[in-house]
DNA sequence: ACGCAAAATGGTAGCGCTACCATACGCTTT
DNA sequence: AAAGCGTATGGTAGCGCTACCATTTTGCGT
């Protein structure tokens, strides 16, 4: 590939006074090329604007002194540091890794770098880290979920960078949204549910809002349907530590037997607390889905695969993540963002365990 | 919390010319509170160095402001980013989730930021992605696994950055290491296994470096040991696409009981191969372990929540992250670094699926 | 051949911050 | 009282790059 061999750091001056790094700058290259520093930049940032055999010359300068620009002084100068920062509950959740893939593409093919936060599911650290973020000065900023917060809100819209909030709706987002709502999922499997004779529906939740608010819907519309409250007022729930894991969805299950043996079908607010309910019901030797149905959420690469298919609620991940990182990027760009707002829906994926 | 207003930019100048951002500077703040810039700069980087009054008033002009520092100019003067570069081969993985997090929590509390790039399982945009992380010039370069590629290694030695190969051993790191033996690893399984009169052992792995490694130092331990070679010449083995999935598992079962219908133990290369194996041996009616043992690797979250209980090996991620990040933070505040290369280990967990 | 626009290149002056050294002021030491 | 020292603060000059405009060169129509 490249067999040239690097040039060592060629500045004259030594390690150029005190400050400094004394690697390759701009100059070096430039010099050696036999042009101006900017012409350098130019070869870099916009190469069109500069007459081909000056464009050979300058390139074979970078690759002979091993030139890696600093794109510190360069976001300086320039106002664009090429960077996003993404807020994201936990950079690890199987839930999300769709999503922030796609994202981390598109900006990649863009020219950007996407650089995670990690705000913890109570997003107990999100003011502190939007400080961080902004700190940097990225280019863009994509949070998951709605900020609340005010004063996050007021610094976001003081930084004056575009922001896309994702993972959700609400009418009021900072500047840009891409999501969809958990409470129409909630109600959507409480009438799937419903159609398929289940009355008795129970919930296996994480302590995270979005999944609490899925159960909300769950709960209004199986109260609408005229279910789930024959015997009991409410729609029985167990709520776990987030995120939900195989071992809390058995849990989970155990519990809400032992309390409501009459439950016949569980909505768990993720996949691995589902196939945690179908292991727990194996163990228990109660069938699935003769005895209970199970749904997930999620859609997570494991579902088609358990004993039974699990039955799922499907996010266009992807779509989301691709989208988001378009709004931003259109909106860098001076382009204005055809649709500020999307609503990317969902689906209910049906397999066996229903 | 903050209750105080956030002053307007209060750049007299208006929008300041042509150029900038129209926010908030340090010298705004400097102003606010009559004293110097650089009073301002130690009063965030060195407030040990100011008086208490001039503390007092600074940070109350900070407060006021708004203000949030640019470290990208802070950076460029200092020539200290306060970032430090992860390469991961994809952020989402679980088996390195713990790792990963151990990292950012003690970069976080020595002032750190941990941008993460994802190599892909191959390791194909490895030499791309490095320099890309070295032109925002990090404190610090943490990769997994060590770096083949020479023209990599040159380019991290040039860069003059310290680098931490983790999650693998060799006698020529970059610079400092922190892992362990994956060949260990699969002789120590293959003699667990030869244990527990185990004589026909399978493996089931993910198209990535290190697992093959891990099969590989079983397939010689079980050469050695006698076993595995009495009717086939080697260890029967599936290998299924990075990252490995539970279906991946269950088509890896299928295939080798299939093909040797013989087996009683299977090695799979993470605890999600692992599930899916015995998740298809359910459904076929092939009790575990009583005729086919079952040891995945990274005790994840579910592992003891299996059914059975998941026999697996555990590596101290949490630890690894920690120790790779001191490496660094010594070794950026001048102190020489203690040990330069750690192996962490591994032991084998025993629990109900051998 | 001439004028004029477009293309290519360069000079200068920052971007916002901190390293480096200088200064000012108290307080102790001899 | 003079000298010496430590502490707190400030002035100046960059860090390495690019925006902005100026200048030079080229192409092309008439």
């Amino acid at each position: 590939m490249d067999g040239i061999r690097t040039l060592p750091p060629a500045n004259t001056e030594g390690r150029r006074g005190r400050r400094g790094t004394g690697q390759v700058r701009i100059t070096d290259v430039a010099k050696l090329a036999g042009v101006a520093p900017i012409t350098v930049s130019r070869v870099l940032n916009a190469p069109g604007s500069v007459a081909a055999e000056t464009l050979r010359r300058v390139r074979e300068a970078i690759n002979r002194t091993g030139y890696v620009p600093n794109m510190l002084a360069g976001g300086l100068a320039s106002s664009r540091s090429h960077l996003i920062a993404a807020l994201v509950p936990t950079i690890a959740s199987p839930v999300f890794q769709a999503t922030w893939e796609a994202l981390t593409e598109t900006f990649s093919g863009a020219g950007y770098h996407v650089t995670f936060g990690q705000t913890g599911y109570g997003g107990a650290r999100e003011d502190e880290l939007i400080n961080t973020m902004i700190a940097r000065r990225p280019d863009g900023i994509v949070l998951t979920g709605i900020m609340h917060s005010p004063s996050g809100r007021r610094r976001l819209i003081e930084a004056d960078i575009p922001v896309v909030e994702t993972w959700d709706l609400t009418p009021t987002p900072i500047d840009m949204l891409v999501g969809f709502s958990h409470e129409h999922i909630g109600e959507a499997v409480a009438e799937y549910l419903h159609g398929k004779k289940r009355i008795r529906i129970a919930i296996i939740t994480a302590a995270d809002e979005r999944a609490r608010r899925r159960a909300k819907g769950l709960a209004a519309a199986a109260a609408r349907l005229g279910i789930a409250n024959v015997l009991a007022p409410e729609v029985p729930m167990f709520v776990a530590v987030a995120p939900g894991t195989l071992g809390s969805g058995r849990r989970g299950l155990t519990d809400l037997l032992a309390r409501h043996p009459e439950i016949d079908a569980v909505f768990c607010s993720s996949d691995m607390l589902a196939l945690g309910v179908m292991i727990e019901a194996q163990a228990r030797g109660i069938p699935v889905p003769e005895r209970i149905a199970v749904v997930g959420y999620g859609d997570l690469n494991f579902a088609a695969d358990t004993l039974p298919a699990l039955t799922t609620v499907n996010v266009d991940g992807p779509a989301i993540g691709r989208l988001a990182a378009r709004c931003i990027i259109d909106r860098a760009q001076g382009r204005s963002v055809a649709e500020p707002i999307v609503d990317v829906g969902f689906s209910i994926v049906e397999r066996s365990s229903v």
